[in-house]
DNA sequence: TGAATTTGACCTAA
DNA sequence: TTAGGTCAAATTCA
């Protein structure tokens, strides 16, 4: 089996991937224009679209450019692995095996192998179906977080996460955070939504947001990369700069210009995250890496 | 009655 | 040792 790749078939790849995050970004910026006029109409004005759909709509488009970004991170991990096995591959433990028989349980993998990221949202709507395995009350916060696996994880074996915990300084607003890319293809709308199954909780004393339009839509994502990803592993998936240049340059009617605002980098360089602030939104955009010739000097995008 | 959720016990990593 | 994450039996729901 001839593990190389063909440098055609890469550059084709590559190209179909860019067109397809385009789309998603498109997608997402057309959502957000919507919330935008949405937010300018008078309170109780009707709209195609409610204001949860639109926000959740943004998330969805950023969550499938996240997933198809790291899809290409995960391959040439995949591959690389492949290739290190032969030569000094050791098993990776795997929850569910090796389980002493202490009640069928046994040892789990804690560690963070799988990419993450958190978002400040007044809704925990995605689109995607959630199966809510546990909760639990966290040191230091009034309210316990849910824990939340991909309800195709057994017909489809996707095996993203999620968790979702209520914002300790706004607890109409809700933090989760996503674990790991959806490998499922179905974005079926969950029957019940990780909101509905947060605010059915008896003791619990905060409105459902999703029925009375509480506050403004705020989406606030930070997207991280586990350990094992060194800058340099980032970089190798980077966005091609010509794609934000084309992104910039992209204008439809009746849309605003994307912009590039300010941009925020920790030391690690592995955390790093771009936001934007307009009007009344702090929206923050998924972090992707840029290679040292990026023609800004900032990164932050006004959608 | 099957599917989904709740909840206490169990386990790992720090 | 402990906080956080997961399991799975019990419970609830449709």
């Amino acid at each position: 089996m001839n593990n190389s790749l063909c440098p055609e078939s890469e550059i084709s790849i590559s190209a179909k991937k860019n067109r397809m995050i385009m789309k998603e970004l498109v997608k997402g910026q057309e959502s957000a224009t919507q919330l935008k006029v949405l937010l300018e109409k008078p309170f109780g004005s009707e709209g195609s679209l409610s204001c949860q759909e639109l926000t959740a709509n943004v998330l969805r488009s950023f969550t499938q450019a996240i997933s198809i970004i790291n899809s290409s991170s995960a391959d040439e991990v995949a591959h690389r692995s492949l290739l290190n096995s032969g030569q000094n591959g050791s098993p990776v433990a795997v929850s569910g095996e090796n389980r002493s028989q202490k009640g069928g349980r046994g040892r789990y993998n804690r560690r963070k192998s799988a990419v993450s990221w958190s978002i400040l949202s007044c809704t925990t709507d995605d689109n995607h179906v959630w199966r809510k395995y546990g909760q639990k009350g966290v040191l230091n916060s009034e309210f316990p977080r849910s824990y939340f696996r991909c309800g195709h994880k057994y017909d489809q074996g996707c095996l993203a996460k999620k968790q979702v915990q209520r914002d300790q300084e706004n607890s109409n607003m809700y933090r989760t955070t996503y674990i790991g890319i959806h490998t499922c293809n179905a974005t079926t709308k969950a029957t019940h939504s990780a909101t509905d199954l947060l605010n059915s909780d008896h003791d619990s004393e905060v409105p459902n947001v999703q029925d009375h339009h509480i506050s403004p839509p705020s989406l606030n994502i930070k997207q991280t990369f586990p350990k094992e990803n060194t800058p340099s592993d980032v970089t190798d998936h980077m966005l091609n700069p010509s794609m934000w240049s084309a992104l910039k340059d992209f204008e439809p009617s009746n849309k605003p210009t994307i912009v590039p605002l300010m941009m925020e980098t920790d030391t690690n360089n592995v955390d790093n995250v771009y936001s934007s602030q307009r009007l009344d939104m702090d929206f923050r955009v998924p972090s992707v890496h840029f290679g040292t010739d990026f023609p800004f000097d900032e990164g932050h995008f006004l959608i």
